[in-house]
DNA sequence: ACAATAGTGTCTGTGAGACAGTATCGA
DNA sequence: TCGATACTGTCTCACAGACACTATTGT
């Protein structure tokens, strides 16, 4: 059997897996729904769409974050496919992951019980944790954790967790929470300089100097 | 329909696409297959082997690295899944890439024949020419192409592309075929300096100085 | 001696990191 | 005026880039 040139093979099962990501209170979290059936009743796991015959693996993210979320036009990139036999105890099931972001706000209505079983889970707090999670999702949280981490350092990505139009402090606080440490305003503002330009808006209200409203250049 | 808790859904075909990428020449080549069967009879393509019930993505890459190589203990890593609907013109397949990285020189025998359909396709002329080349595959080498490029910049990927014990101009070289520019030779060794040890050998037989062997450290 | 390639010393400019200072709001 | 946070100027140091120089082989 060589290349493409089979007319004999098994089919199998293929789903799509989101890992979407969003900032609330200061912190990394995940959208997770809690399951009611088995396997893993009770346990959290990430929500998932069966890609269909005739959708391709975008659609069906598309289509996933879309029932997930309500949400449209929200950043996401294809993660890393996880194939490995048992990771669903009831049948073959291969998994390719996607990772999504939200800016911050924009889910709020999850904790508000908008939803029936979704939820937003503390990242941090749970890879630290023993907490079991369903199937082989931790692992996934884990490898997305790390893709945001390390893309923050040289792409653009982190703006797709903050709105159309924020502030350097609130942008430089969504830097420091996916890199884990604090940085100088100063140099951080100098990193990204060239990436936004100014409007013409100023926060209001608070009992300090106001903060410049920016955009993404 | 929410998460896995889904009873009816269709199942697909699951292939593992190898990018064997050598270098040879100077140049980077990459392992492909002449295709004698239609779609795309005639057409050059990627060597790829469908995922079994009861095999890991990982397994499924290597062995059909052994398959079309004959090599064991090859580094290889995921790429990215592709899974557009109508790729495969004959039923719907989903293609997890795989990368596959083998020394200079332990390829050599597939230009002289040992193997009937397998060949080394020098990669800047084929995607710099209008050559076709079946499926999406063409899509999957740039797309590796620019992974081992970006990957090169920050990590000791292009270690795998040479020998257990190879001399430093040997090493430069290949960072500079996988970056497409020359580098200084004083920098370079600055910068891989800590990621290799001296071995007590030297090449000879060249009507110029000889060049120390290093080996990963 | 010479051609050819291996290997080294060192100057410079750029940019990240660190810190101290100034600016502007509400109370 | 004061507390709090926004914002800026500038020093330093590590490191990549550039280039000139020395070293060692076969012919």
């Amino acid at each position: 059997m060589k290349g493409y040139d089979s007319s004999q093979f098994e089919k199998l099962s293929v789903a799509v897996d989101l890992l979407t990501f969003t900032v609330e209170d200061n912190r990394l979290k995940v959208l997770m729904i809690k399951r009611d059936e088995t396997p893993f009743a009770g346990k959290i796991a990430l929500p998932g769409v069966f890609v269909g015959v005739n959708e391709t693996l975008d659609a069906a993210a598309v289509r996933g974050i879309k029932e997930e979320t309500g949400l449209k036009n929200i950043y996401y990139e294809q993660l890393y496919t996880f194939g490995d036999v048992k990771r669903d105890p009831r049948m073959r099931i291969i998994s390719v992951a996607y990772m999504a972001l939200v800016p911050v706000g924009q889910l709020d209505y999850v904790a508000g019980e908008r939803t029936s079983d979704a939820m937003l889970v503390d990242v941090e707090d749970l890879l630290a944790s023993r907490r079991s999670v369903a199937f082989d999702h931790k692992k996934i949280i884990e490898y997305g954790r790390q893709r945001l981490a390390n893309k923050v350092e040289y792409t653009d990505i982190a703006f797709h967790l903050v709105g159309e139009e924020f502030t350097l402090p609130e942008l430089q606080k969504v830097y420091e929470i996916l890199l884990g440490r604090e940085l100088y305003k100063a140099n951080f503002r100098k990193k990204v300089a060239d990436m936004i330009e100014e409007t013409d808006y100023v926060t209001t209200g608070q009992a300090h100097r106001p903060s410049r409203l920016y955009r993404r250049k």
